[in-house]
DNA sequence: ATTGGTATTTGATTATTGTCAAAAGTGTTG
DNA sequence: CAACACTTTTGACAATAATCAAATACCAAT
């Protein structure tokens, strides 16, 4: 848990009544790899803080799995649409290795909310950074070419090669296994 | 002012006193087609609310202004990035036509929200809205072909082809505007 | 070390889109 | 209505990436 009191500092610092009420509402859970945290047609009712671990978030398509985005230690996590919405989730979560989380319920968000004030403040903080993470996610997967979208995913998250398959990256970054392999090999 | 409040029950309804303290930190400005909201290297300080009018946010690349955004009457817009972080903005926000919209500072929002926490609760749910938005806008511009996405915007924002140059559209698809050209002569 | 299963690379071909250049269309203004 | 600027369309060709298929590399378990 000290881990994760360590990481929201980045974000916003909590009184100590606010730490206490939230640890309080925090479950932890342990995956092992190619475990399911979300299925899709399921309504997504928690956020996860990922303590150790890594996941993938992936869709169907045509028979075929989609990953679309990945996490890792010290991501928030959870099916956001589905989340926010209620409404059933497209996607699914797997795990890609052994992992340990901390899980809290949407309800259980709402009323610290209502206790306290700071902590809808750190969430509201926390949005803004993941808000501007996706943003140049998005730019990049549009004006960049794939060989720098690759750089770049190997300059922010180096250790992704050795604990993802690569047709799993293919898939984040928008473009063929084939391609990417063929990007590899030229550098 | 009053469509915007109007348009803000849909996100969270303020208290009146809530709604009298945020009503003062609003002054209304006017703009012309091809005035600069923003422009780029200076940072963006306000949080825009188009009450009427139309805009986009473009920056350059190898001396082409690339579109990535519109903003259309009740939109929340600023210069993301530029707007949370205090840092230079890289894009422009040019007017597409006469427009009147909504100004607050930064740091009145942030004294908004010290003093009353509820505004802070309506920016949250804002928020919400707007990464799944813009989440959406991502799957898309990865996983379907560029017909589709220009299916998806004449259905989402059919207004759109009166009051913005094709070559922008095809931009803010990812997509030559000679391709979007031939898009549309196949439907 | 060998086997079997999975992941990655390579090759050949096809499909899609981009680029450059020119033509056609549209709208505004004197 | 003629001239001009600007937008959109069309054509020819090049570049990029996808697809399908096969070969190779890698890893774990016996």
């Amino acid at each position: 848990m000290q881990s994760f009191f360590n990481h929201i500092n980045n974000y916003y610092a909590l009184s100590l009544a606010a730490q206490e009420a939230l640890e309080e509402c925090f479950v932890k859970m342990e995956f092992y790899k190619n475990d399911l945290l979300l299925k899709e047609g399921n309504v997504c009712r928690y956020l996860y803080f990922i303590e150790r671990g890594a996941l993938r978030g992936f869709y169907n398509l045509d028979g075929k799995e989609i990953t679309h985005w990945f996490g890792f230690e010290n991501d928030f996590v959870t099916s956001f649409h589905s989340f926010i919405t209620g409404e059933a989730a497209v996607e699914n979560i797997m795990f890609l290795e052994y992992s340990t989380v901390w899980a809290i319920p949407k309800e259980k968000i709402q009323g610290l909310f209502d206790k306290f004030h700071e902590t809808e403040r750190l969430v509201r903080i926390v949005y803004e950074k993941y808000y501007i993470r996706l943003e140049e996610r998005f730019i990049n997967s549009q004006f960049k070419t794939a060989a720098e979208r690759y750089e770049n995913l190997l300059h922010q998250t180096p250790h992704i090669l050795t604990r993802v398959p690569l047709g799993q990256i293919a898939a984040y970054l928008g473009i063929s296994q084939e391609t990417l392999s063929r990007i590899r090999s030229k550098v």
